[in-house]
DNA sequence: AATGAATGAGGCTTCATTCAT
DNA sequence: TATGAATGAAGCCTCATTCAT
């Protein structure tokens, strides 16, 4: 039973990967095999999910359990003192978050329109809560009015994640400024927007 | 040749629908030939282009085409003399060209990293004159040094994208923040960062 | 009129040639129309010839009638008086003509079981008529009884005949037996045949 | 796996007798399935070879793997001491062996030119080896040269190889002379010619 | 007579899935 | 639980042929 454990992960890692990289569509079962190292083209896998669909479905559920399960970072920040060094921490976690979830990120792009019922729900709740919970951050740390939080949130977070997801999802490095650079430049916006509110 | 001509646009206009929508791979050529009023499964397609994929280069160079074609946005607002009017316009005109471009977005999400081939420069191209344009404007409008200027844009340019590749991408809608809403914050934003600057 | 007889036959001859090479199904008309100068894939084969076949058919026909319309060479060598010589000279006209008909015989082999229809009859006359005129020959040139000189018949002229069938139906050189060897040893293998007959 | 075996001879045995029936082309994947028993276009056969050309390939390898691993037959009659017996016994075997290889001369025409790359060198070997094989019997039982040997090598098993490659590539039955008295003539034929040297 | 376009049929191959072992 | 084999469906593409111009 350990072992099917086992393989039931090695097979979920596996195809997570290749659907990240080759698409849903463009990634088989005997791929897969492969790559958890069953017999190719054996239907092994089938005794661990009933359906190559199910098979993405699982993998984004544990992608979309582990980040619904984080702890909200705002909270770790809470009544620090220093606006500019809480901002700085969050951008950093932001963007290392996004790094570690690049394999969802490229699923989600490619299949939430060709699957909505794989995503069900559970990444809208995903975005809207990081959204919600940083004008949340911004209404207690910098005595901001929840509308105002809001909009400044839509922004400032827009930016951060855009910084990943145009590379991410487009192979494509738009400009040459260095992420220290860029946190710094993100934090004195922030910072000259919130307190002059 | 008229027909010929006709003929084509549709099963292009047909295909880069259809492949924004279901992926490249998700869309069969069966799929097209009906959606642009050919015979299913006839193969007429192969009379005007060679390949499946060749179908998708040229969709995607057309769309290209358009976009590194179009007159710099930046040149038409210079020395109008209003800072926020003119960051405005901006903000405007990116989201609406996004918007234009959905299909394009979604595409290129899809298939970039499977097919680096098809982009081949051109995306990179426009991305990143797009961000050194954006940053450009800045240094003549806004009597940045260029260093600043870029770095500025990164954040700038990449908020004002977000807005748009979250929803078109991940079919989900972060927050309820109005266009309106978003665009006068983003410009109060950016205004704040560069008079001070 | 004068073109139209023209094009007919650069048409027919591109197509024996690609026959010949390729196989009748390994021979699109596209490619015949390519090689004819006709535009490729605009069907214009269908003003001169009915079918695909069709053209087979006047093509076969056309090597067959050149082929049966030779006049008799035995009756060229009648009464000459020297065997040797004679015997020489008909070998090379066989060796000869089997070159001039490389195409034809590699058509044969490759259509004749798959498409009987088009051969019709015309080939075993043409193959039968020249075992009997040699073996006719031998009756007249060397007082040899009809079926004595059937028998040789068969064995000789089908010596010659192999040596051009597979070299030419099978790629292959099987020894490096120069023509003139090979002539002359047939020769002598023929005359002291005969004579001791 | 016993059934596996089965299954792969099976397909092999009937994808070759249908290429020698219609060619390579002329023969479907479909047609193959159905005769040797798989659902007919569900390819069941890609389980045993990569592709339809793989499927020609080892068809011609196990051909020619039997034809070169045939004791020679030359060994066989060493020594014997009658050169008629000899000569007879070595014409009946070759005739018979042709006949037994009808398949794969019908293959072996049809598709050496378009596919030089099945055959590879195999066939070449085959015929030289034969030739010289023969030239080398004459050389040890008759006391030829080598020279002289091959000479009347390549005349003597060409006529005996003529007898049914004709009949077997082209359908046609040149004479009506007896396999028996055929043999006899060129039995007659080869004696006198050796003789004499 | 030639061309551009379209069509119907079919061919090779891939693939998710099932089943007996 | 894993494997080898088979299956049905579908996908891309080719091609002979027809038709309007």
């Amino acid at each position: 039973m350990a072992t099917a454990t086992l393989t039931r992960d090695r097979i979920l890692d596996a195809a997570m990967e290749l659907f990240s990289e080759n698409g849903f569509r463009g990634t088989s079962i005997t791929q897969i095999e492969t790559a958890a190292g069953l017999t190719p083209g054996a239907g092994g896998i089938y005794h661990h999910f009933r359906t190559k669909e199910s098979l993405l479905e699982a993998g984004l559920a544990r992608h979309l359990d582990r980040l619904l399960a984080l702890r909200d970072i705002t909270k770790l920040m809470a009544g620090l003192g220093d606006l500019r060094a809480e901002l700085m921490l969050m951008a950093r976690y932001v963007l290392s978050e996004m790094d570690n979830e690049q394999t969802l990120l490229r699923i989600l792009a490619t299949e939430s329109r060709s699957r909505p019922h794989v995503l069900d729900g559970g990444v809208e709740e995903l975005v809207r809560r990081s959204y919600s919970g940083f004008a949340g951050w911004l209404v207690d740390e910098a005595n901001l009015t929840r509308e105002r939080a809001e909009r400044i949130a839509v922004v400032g977070l827009g930016a951060l994640l855009s910084a990943r997801l145009i590379p991410t999802l487009f192979s494509v490095t738009p400009t040459d400024v260095s992420d220290e650079d860029f946190v710094k430049t993100w934090v004195e916006m922030m910072v000259r927007t919130i307190e002059e509110s």
